[in-house]
DNA sequence: TTGGTTTTTTGAACGCGTTCAAAAAATGAT
DNA sequence: ATCATTTTTTGAACGCGTTCAAAAAACCAA
């Protein structure tokens, strides 16, 4: 904060006449980045590719955009994961970003999924997210290599989701994470899409 | 760390004798409360309950040993992603216990991923640990939500492996998330069993 | 016992994020 | 222009995790 005000031409104690707290300057920083990211796909994403490549653009374009700033991997993680501060506004803006890449790519995934996919890629996203957050390996290598192959996964998984059994996977995954499901607390919820009846019960 | 001290009956600078920082003593306390859980889970887990039953088992012994310390759920959190402090002892803990779990189930799961599930579960479990560490509900309910919800799906999830298509779904994860998968850079890795030829390369 | 060596313990200080009362400056009505 | 009010800016301090030189204690050969 000393050297951030200093740089600032300001005294310390003013610097939170700006902003509440070194938490919230990071929060503010991680939006710019995301912007910066966003505008970056924005250049990318507009040629019909596939899944599997607008996949590692837009997650490629992350890492790049945030890099300068890997020391700032945990903070960055806790203001994303704590729910407080800016971050409704960074979760806009990465959802943004995968229906870029789910809209524009070719051939378009099923359409079953189509509309689910991009909040599922944001699930995914996360997990890269806190991969690259504490990578200690050079450059970030590690972060690189769990991209390139986690990309044509996630590509043959919305394939596979025009099987209904793959299909209803996805949706559980999905349901298990939406926000909304933890608030059902009384009454017990039926599994969805059931595509198969258990035998018994 | 004053109030460890004096708790301790020594002086602030004399803990730094037995604990390098703050977060070491966070890093042990996390493994003492592994083992508490591990104790917990062998007393339940012997019973030949349903892989779903054992799962929650699991699971809610986590949530329970830990609640007391909810408060330290980021620095906790940050402890076993950082590969620091004595946290491949803590993965050894939970990576038994999910071996009781999987080895106790009855029936037991898919013998093509029995060997493999553990550590899945591993996985899935960290996400858990993620979401409960900023688990800002009271009493953690959302996380007991979660617990209860996923269960039964990774359960089916795991019956679901023997179909083929499922089973190459489950190997692609493991291998992703593995970190000697990390390693490789020079060769690019071809997709491992590849059940449908791709059409064109 | 002595004197030297190692282990244990401490007090004082540092850097960092943060707070707060109050000074300085800008603003606005009379 | 004057004074009251609000906005902007500051210096001094606090709490916290951490470090370190040095004191105190324990240990051990002579």
């Amino acid at each position: 904060m000393r050297v951030i005000a200093a740089n600032a031409g300001v005294s310390l104690s003013h610097a939170y006449y700006y902003f509440e707290s070194k938490e919230d300057i990071v929060a503010q920083l991680l939006l710019n980045l995301r912007q910066e990211q966003l505008q970056l796909c924005q250049d990318l994403l507009d040629e019909g590719n596939t899944l599997e490549s607008n996949i590692r653009i837009v997650l490629e374009a992350g890492v790049q955009c945030l890099a300068p700033y890997h020391e700032f991997g945990p903070p960055f993680l806790k203001v994303l994961l704590s729910g407080e501060h800016a971050n409704e506004e960074v979760t806009r803006i990465e959802l943004l970003m995968w229906e870029l890449a789910v809209g524009g790519a070719r051939p378009l995934p099923p359409l079953g999924i189509r509309r689910d996919l991009p909040r599922f890629l944001l699930l995914v996203a996360r997990q890269i997210f806190t991969t690259w957050a504490f990578d200690q390996s050079s450059q970030q290598r590690r972060s690189h290599t769990l991209i390139k192959n986690l990309a044509p996964v996630v590509a043959k998984f919305a394939v596979l989701c025009r099987l209904p059994v793959v299909r209803s996977l996805f949706e559980d995954i999905l349901a298990l994470m939406d926000p909304r499901t933890s608030d059902i607390v009384e009454q017990d919820r039926a599994p969805r899409m059931a595509l198969r009846k258990p035998k018994a019960s």
